[in-house]
DNA sequence: GATGAATGAGCGTTCATTCAT
DNA sequence: GATGAATGAACGCTCATTCAT
């Protein structure tokens, strides 16, 4: 096994484990043993528990970007924009239930908010495509005139909620339902 | 000190180190401390955390309730009862950002989601009113025809998500805003 | 209530609890509670719970040699002295097999170590009839020429074994089974 | 210190304080201590504390059952056999008096009762020796035409009531009266 | 006298982290 | 590099005992 086979294996199993059982029911020996790893090697990777959370939830906010952008283009207009990334979020959470709940328990704990404030006060992102399509939208005067935050939360707030909703079994998400959800997003955040 | 005082002050304690730092990173002890009471002591008034955090809920749950439903009436237009609720949710969350931070806690829990199952799928509550604003705004042909689950991610998922901004401190909300944002919520329901 | 009532309340609830739980499967909130008394109140009949523990198990001693005694002579046979008290602590224990329980417990612990080593180191119990029969059966050498804690090991070990088994249900005994055990026990010490 | 010297020595502590102090009087804090180990390693070797204690009763167990079927045969007399066995026990606790009150206070808490029913009700133990004399000696009718379980009690009975006290220094054994102990517990048993 | 709420030391157990091999 | 046994602080919880009422 090379040396990112073992980074990877890590990873995986801390993945899998977290989004199961959240951060407590997921104990360092345990995602070494489901890792195939010796407890003490995940401290050669990963300086301590935290870093290996916050370093894995920095990996899928990447592959999600990744794959969201896929096709994206900031010359189409607004509303085919937002519909573009809403539509890539739900099938990216509903294609990979782990990501999503690993994803939620973050942002669902201190290490989330820190880094939610790290991302708002600090430094703008100048990649960040959410932020930029929100932009557009006010400066076209399509979208509603609110802080980019606010709309932030009208977009992405219902998308969140139905997902979670569709993985613990709630409802049954098929394509119309999806399009519809996000179609009532875009009416929240339209002007 | 009376018994009701120790019971409030243990609960008040509990509240406070849980809004800020979670369940785990309230312990049992530290709760005592700070309700400046023994350890022992709060086992005379919960059988164990478990119950103590559930029970806690409930209390908020109540809290909640009653300040929303004054002055809310069933005979009025649905538009306007959506308003009602939602404002009444955002005040209630502003004025106890403490409430918000716990309940939030809770929902993003194992707790909360066994809560929200027995909700989901028991026995319907006959007295929700959320569910019963849902079913007559689809009943009137008013609201989008989409799931009453569906809808109440519309309805509440921006909400939640500006409010824990705004307590945060990302955003500064003021009447104003919050007033345009219950309007988009609305905009995102309505048909 | 009288005082008398209260102390007598108390016994019996640890005797209950104590036979049926052991002495730590028997808090004394739980015994206060079954003698329908509050837990300080334990306290001002007895010093603590050792205690409580001792004059209890000193009770049930008195009660047994009492009812032991009725009826027996020092003036009859060692033989037939020896299967009187015998058949005495059957029908005893069998008769009330929480104290047989409590005593088993009490023996079997350090209060019961304690207790034994003052009755056999200490000032001999110039009342004791066993040691008495004992030493009259080695004087009439109808006794096997053994030490009298020897005799007394023989005499009743047995006995106790047998209760128990009876009383955890592993044998179900009747006057035939108990005499004959008895005579046996004899055989076991008689030369 | 290897692997299996860790878990010796916890074994030793254990078996050390539980004799002396009983279950309760040997917290898993002080029996680390005792074995210059910290706490968290026991539950390396042992899934809790029962386990521990169920474990280290069938060690003694098996060492006891090895010494005394040493030089045993199933081809020799009945008597002899009585006597073989239970001079065997007589010397093996002797020799190792931590051994007897360990096995002591195990038979005496609900882990014994347990494994006592299991022994008793469960598939009969094919290779228990001492039922096995037992049913003999009945067959040849050597023993008295009592239930198994009594013959059990009249031979072992007086035999572990005279260990005992010979541990706790009321008795001082020797081999002489050992031999006149057994010689006596076989009167009991015998027609 | 009687009460029972309050205490806090002590229990069994877990787990992030270290370090000798 | 990798291992996994060892650590020990920290957790949730119990219960004998006290003492203000």
């Amino acid at each position: 096994m090379t040396k990112t086979d073992k980074r990877d294996e890590i990873v995986r199993a801390a993945l899998e484990l977290i989004a199961a059982n959240g951060f407590h029911g997921a104990p360092m020996a345990m995602i070494a043993e489901r890792a195939n790893v010796a407890a003490g090697t995940i401290y050669r990777y990963f300086e301590n528990k935290d870093v290996l959370i916050t370093e894995l939830y920095r990996e899928l906010e990447g592959k999600i970007k990744e794959l969201i952008l896929e096709g994206y283009s900031t010359e189409r207009p607004i509303r085919e924009r937002f519909l573009h990334l809403n539509r890539g979020l739900f099938r990216y959470f509903i294609a990979f239930p782990l990501h999503f709940r690993y994803v939620e328990q973050f942002h669902n704990s201190p290490y989330g908010v820190a880094c939610r404030r790290d991302k708002i006060l600090g430094e703008s992102d100048k990649q960040d495509v959410f932020k930029e399509l929100f932009e557009d939208g006010l400066a076209q005067q399509v979208m509603k005139d609110l802080p980019i935050i606010i709309l932030f939360s009208l977009a992405f707030g219902p998308l969140l909620a139905v997902i979670r909703d569709h993985i613990l079994g709630f409802i049954d998400l098929n394509d119309t339902l999806i399009e519809r959800t996000i179609e009532a997003c875009w009416d929240g955040v339209k002007r």
